[in-house]
DNA sequence: TCCTGAACAATTTAACGAAATGTTCAAAAG
DNA sequence: CTTTTGAACATTTCGTTAAATTGTTCAGGA
């Protein structure tokens, strides 16, 4: 499918490996050693890929970030309505780690992974990309008068952030609730939330105002 | 407006006191000393009404948010139409503590106050006692055919864990965006996601099968 | 371009006494 | 009987050290 020079598949190698060392021993257990051990090299080499450990851990949980995006996106082109696409690519988001469990334990040993405060860089680039994604799906929605007018930034924001809240409640704590029907009901309800009715009003600003007795 | 005992009025000057200095200091900088002091007691005498540094924290805290929970629930029962009382309930939790300063920087120094894990007890109690008048709301909604049928524990569950998700966003974390318009656009996002619309068909379960072209 | 290995720098760990803080309780005050 | 005191006691933190581990650099070689 993909034709991959040397030095990239050497590269994504070392990060799969990587990852599974970070996810089984923390990132403070694992030393810069046991990950060039892994690959069969000296610890200085590793520093050829790398700017220092902190670059190794976080161009690691960056390619796998990148992996988990890319599913959601594959299954979002894969509809045509805008309607299935964002159902479709938050079904496969969860589903995607569900079925993954090394970068579920990584998330676990550092949830912060998901924090985008602004202080932090780390990996905003890469949540930004997803969000991103997410707008594009809202704002052909709208466009198509198929959702209600909104902000889409901040509608966008305030779903990733949802949906990042999902993800630790089911996968970081594990919570005795918060189970995979109730992913299902929450993201029915904010469908319905999304899409007008069938009936395509222009300009439904209708902040329900007034009182139905 | 409250009749009170001498003991009960020393235990509530008691919390308020402990709030302001484990805001100010955060709970290990803060010694029970230093709450005695304030208090013009022994440290000693602390312990006639609380077991220990610990449980001094708990009670504090306890009684922060129980306050803030009678504030949502007050502003609900003001209102007579369900969505009328979860929008004010919304809104008015969001603007208690939007005028509390001092349980704001307890939330900043320990939001693993909000963390409702199955292991922690802790707050437990109270965080459910709260998610309990927002079920309640959302039951009364379902009965009177105005909210879409729905799985009442877990959506009053999933409702309030956004709910979390907001204050922390905004008050823990300090984020750029999540500014109050945003908590606006995504209650009334949620609103609409609950209400049927204003033509009461009985057990509307369409499960958005029927794909719009 | 990629890798080695040894030198060097930085961080972590363990140990330990001193200081600070948390907790108990007999006795006293109200 | 309830509330408070104050000193004794228990526990935890802090500051300091030295050794061990781990991270990083780099001259040189494949």
């Amino acid at each position: 499918m993909k034709i991959m020079k040397e030095r990239e598949k050497k590269t994504e190698l070392l990060f799969e490996t990587a990852l599974e060392l970070f996810a089984a021993y923390g990132y403070k257990k694992t030393t810069v050693d046991d990950v060039a051990a892994r690959l069969s090299m000296t610890k200085g080499n590793l520093y050829f890929y790398v700017k220092n450990k902190k670059d190794l851990y976080e161009k690691t949980v960056n390619h796998a970030l990148n992996q988990w995006k890319a599913a959601g996106q594959k299954a979002m082109e894969s509809e045509t309505d805008v309607v299935s696409q964002f159902r479709s690519m938050a079904i496969a988001a969860i589903e995607y780690i569900e079925n993954n469990p090394t970068l579920r334990q990584v998330l676990m040993n550092d949830p912060s992974i998901f924090t985008i405060s602004a202080n932090e860089d780390r990996f905003r680039k890469t949540n930004e990309s997803a969000m991103a994604i997410l707008k594009a799906v809202l704002e052909e929605g709208v466009r198509q008068n198929i959702f209600y007018p909104m902000d889409v930034d901040h509608i966008s924001e305030y779903l990733y952030s949802v949906y990042i809240m999902f993800l630790i409640k089911r996968y970081v704590k594990s919570e005795s609730s918060s189970s995979k029907t109730m992913f299902r009901e929450a993201l029915e309800l904010t469908i319905r939330g999304l899409v007008m009715s069938p009936v395509t009003t222009t300009a439904a600003q209708t902040t329900s105002k007034g009182g139905k007795s």
